[in-house]
DNA sequence: CCCGCAATGGAATAAAAATTCCAAAACTGC
DNA sequence: GCAGTTTTGGAATTTTTATTCCATTGCGGG
């Protein structure tokens, strides 16, 4: 009978990163009510630990037996197995949050609280969006570039300013030698960029011209640029040696810029600790 | 028979902060066994959304039965109309979010990727224990002040530089008048700070000299001092007429300001659209 | 076109869970 | 210490949910 042939595997996931493994797995070679039922799953696995066999197999457009022949396939003994592994594994921390959350923003839209309320919520989801789309293979070529640098130079203005700043900040911390362009009296020190150093250039939509053309004039020069910035089109992007890119998520007209710094922090120290 | 002394309500909460409201105002009067129900649920809501009866019961170490009257007493028809109204509150977001997370860290430490991991927790974390805690009275209390105001001096030196320089960025961009203190040539412009005007003021533990001394001073003058910082125990909440406190996980030796800045934003948003 | 095998849907069944009920126990006020 | 009332535990019941089974359908190779 197990022949090998067959799709289904004898060992149940013990890990949510294990289930996610195997998912990826077996999902290509599905047939087409299964290969539903796995698609499904892919795109709402945080609710397998409270839906009933009957609400996921509606949600998933499929008969409860194709949900239940789909945990075979994945190892489980059926779907009550399958949906302890997400049981024990459900995250503490809420609904507290949540809770205060909603009473925060309860005393009424444009109150301070409320205020208050909507960036946190925007700040953690930029951190979660964050974790789930980072490139970490950007940051690591980024990390390289910088580390093999003389002088550092930090060129971030406006929105981008405060992370310019707290870079710099840390870097001085760690002893590793960094200038902060900030163009205070229009100077744009672009003669203090000598051959050996690199530039790290920081600016969101709409970008800021004076921190394109200085970069730009750095990579002319020959120069190693790296990019911290939030789309693949941004003018950065077109010639810079490394792009790290962060989204922050907006609420209103301002952004919390939690998402960028945890980055900018992560590469300073990354660096920092390199360098040392 | 439901004449008012009854302790069963005979309406539902619809939602958890109303659940949450109802446990507090019965739990003082309720019988022992059912009291057990409401201090286990209390200090376990979050395990509602996945648990069963017998679960729950054997939790709160009670039999099955009370826990069902302890339903009832909420207001609820059942224990599954209760696990309903937590089952669709569930959050989402998870557990893609944990897991990559995990991934990011086996990395391996020291590495960009883990301490990418490692920043954007404490960041989550300090933005969750903001929401948990944050003071709404002192924040508007705050916000009375800066609104009131002419010019607003926003000071912040070292860590707290770009939460200043941000701060500032926002006033201007809602056209509220603030002057940035940014110890530039030493300079402390300490006499543009005029009568009618007031000073927003940024440190945190080891706390800045600057910061404290130019706040000191113009609270000697007879300005009023909003104090952004971190302790009750903070040099500024001395003299400061109103005082938010916001409490930053850091990991390793540098924070990720999130709560903080998160706080700042909503703090300017505030007061400018009060100005406007 | 037809055979054989895999896949499918739904009805039937088994298992598990929730809910009710009531006799016994524990109080309460007298 | 007794009568009345509330509370309690667990057995019995009902409802919901998971799981299996099999007749039917669809598909690919000869």
């Amino acid at each position: 009978m197990d022949d090998g042939s067959t799709l289904a595997a004898d060992t149940a996931p013990a890990s949510i990163e294990e289930f996610r493994a195997r998912l990826a797995s077996v999902s290509e070679k599905l047939p087409r009510r299964l290969r539903q039922c796995a698609d499904f799953v892919a795109a709402n696995t945080d609710r397998i630990a409270v839906s009933t066999v009957a609400e996921l197999a509606a949600g998933a457009d499929v008969p409860a037996s194709a949900l239940m022949r789909f945990c075979q396939v994945l190892g489980f003994t059926g779907f009550s197995d399958m949906q302890r592994l997400f049981r024990e594994a459900y995250a503490p921390g809420w609904p507290d949050y949540a809770t205060r959350l909603a009473n925060l923003k309860a005393a009424g839209s444009g109150s301070p609280a409320a205020l208050l309320a909507e960036f946190v919520e925007a700040g953690r989801m930029s951190l979660e969006s964050l974790a789930k789309t980072a490139d970490e293979a950007a940051l690591a070529q980024a990390v390289e570039i910088l580390v093999k640098a003389e002088t550092l130079h930090v060129v971030g203005l406006r929105r981008a300013f405060p992370v310019a700043s707290y870079l710099v900040y840390i870097f001085d911390k760690m002893a590793v030698p960094a200038m902060l362009h900030d163009g205070v009296g229009k100077l744009d020190h672009r003669f203090a960029m000598r051959p050996g150093d690199a530039v790290l250039a920081i600016t969101f939509a709409p970008y800021t011209e004076e921190t394109v053309t200085l970069a730009q004039d750095a990579h002319d020069r020959g120069l190693p640029v790296v990019a911290l910035t939030d789309r693949m089109t941004s003018p950065l992007a077109r010639f810079a040696d490394a792009v790290v890119m962060v989204q922050e998520v907006d609420f209103g007209a301002f952004r919390s810029l939690s998402a960028t710094i945890a980055m900018a922090i992560s590469l300073a120290v990354a660096v920092g600790s390199r360098r040392e």
